[in-house]
DNA sequence: GGCTGGTTCAAACGATCGTTTGAGCATACG
DNA sequence: CGTATGCTCAAACGATCGTTTGAACCAGCC
């Protein structure tokens, strides 16, 4: 069905590219080394040359996104956080900015629907790579919530946060998807998605 | 790993229990017929034969407890739709609570991980049966939020919903499986969760 | 008893899975 | 030139997948 992704570029990243797509369409059993080494006009060895195992590879795609995404997350906190005039609109949007932003670059919409499905599964693994890797972004822009919210008890945040968290992850893994009306420049579109994100979460997580 | 999961109970209800379980644990493409067969104590023929495939034992998973789940929903919210006292609260409550009993009987909770799951998935078969077989529920909610929220455009409110259902799924897919204080009480402990999640949509769909 | 329809069983079907192998190719360096 | 080194390739490995088959079993009914 799928014909070539990315016929240009090295062999790990057409694979990478590959991975992401058919990663994101059928998940990480649905989709196969030989339909993704297919889509990716490579051989099929080439994965295990590459990347040792197909569970390397899952580990790679998420890295290969993840580090720049979370560095450009922490890179706006740090610039917002611990100061007296900050608001809970800025420390979402040090969230939520960067997300959007990848999803309408290249092909990295199809990310976040790829991290949705992570989020989904509860796959210990999986976790435990994310958790190790990632962890002390969310940690960090907890601590940052809670300066901003020092009414709320430790557990009250954390449900919100939760609830935050899923309601985000939800949207952005269709975000990129949807038919956008030609009237709308992709700028605007973001900025619209943007809106309606930092909003409702600011109403979430501050509500008496 | 898993052994023997419902040792009573008719042969199709094994497998039903065991499909939930494994299902939850590992995605539908993860879970394989041998090892829900073996789970359930039964013969590995006898999926195909009493539920004709595996996709149609997907599908049987989850009419089993979406018809009651729903119907359930539906019958609260038929007290209270159209009423001119009715809140926002009493709807969220009506689409929320059913869901959290659900998670409190055998091994309903498990239930809503596979749910979550088909959520983040968007393989288009599953989710046109879905769509098929209960998009009037979420009509149904939909209307009645439209008119309890007269101040926002359609837009407005379909971002809004879609944003309470990310956070709700995610949030009722995690629900059961937390260690709960001993201290606490089942029902307490539900009561507790369910007005998180109503004041949290509350929150998300009416702020200004 | 004999027969029937519903159910279970072990065994096998072809297909596809992730991974490994060893030969072949190219470029770079002595 | 010779020979390393990094990479690609077709082919095969054993394991596991969903599904099918045909015999065996077992109630209930004539």
């Amino acid at each position: 069905m799928t014909l070539l992704v990315n016929s240009s570029g090295s062999t790990k990243d057409r694979i990478l590219g590959a991975a992401e797509l058919l990663f994101a369409q059928r998940g990480f059993d649905g989709a196969s080394l030989r339909q993704l080494t297919a889509a990716a006009g490579v051989n099929l060895a080439a994965v295990n040359y590459h990347f040792g195992s197909k569970e390397k590879l899952v580990e790679e795609v998420f890295r290969r996104r993840l580090d720049a995404l979370n560095a450009r997350r922490l890179e706006a906190l740090a610039k917002i956080a611990g100061a007296p005039e900050t608001t809970l609109e800025d420390v979402l949007a040090a969230y939520i900015r960067p997300a959007l932003d990848l999803s309408h670059e290249d092909s990295g919409s199809l990310f976040m629907r790829v991290l949705a499905r992570a989020f989904a599964e509860h796959d210990d693994t999986l976790r435990q790579f994310l958790s190790e890797n990632y962890g002390h972004v969310m940690r960090q822009f907890t601590a940052e919530f809670a300066r901003l919210l020092p009414q709320l008890s430790r557990q009250e945040l954390y449900w919100r946060i939760d609830l935050v968290t899923g309601a985000l992850t939800h949207a952005m893994s269709g975000f990129g998807m949807i038919q956008r009306k030609h009237d709308v420049s992709e700028l605007a579109h973001r900025e619209q998605t943007a809106q309606h994100l930092i909003r409702f979460s600011v109403a979430g997580l501050s509500h008496p």
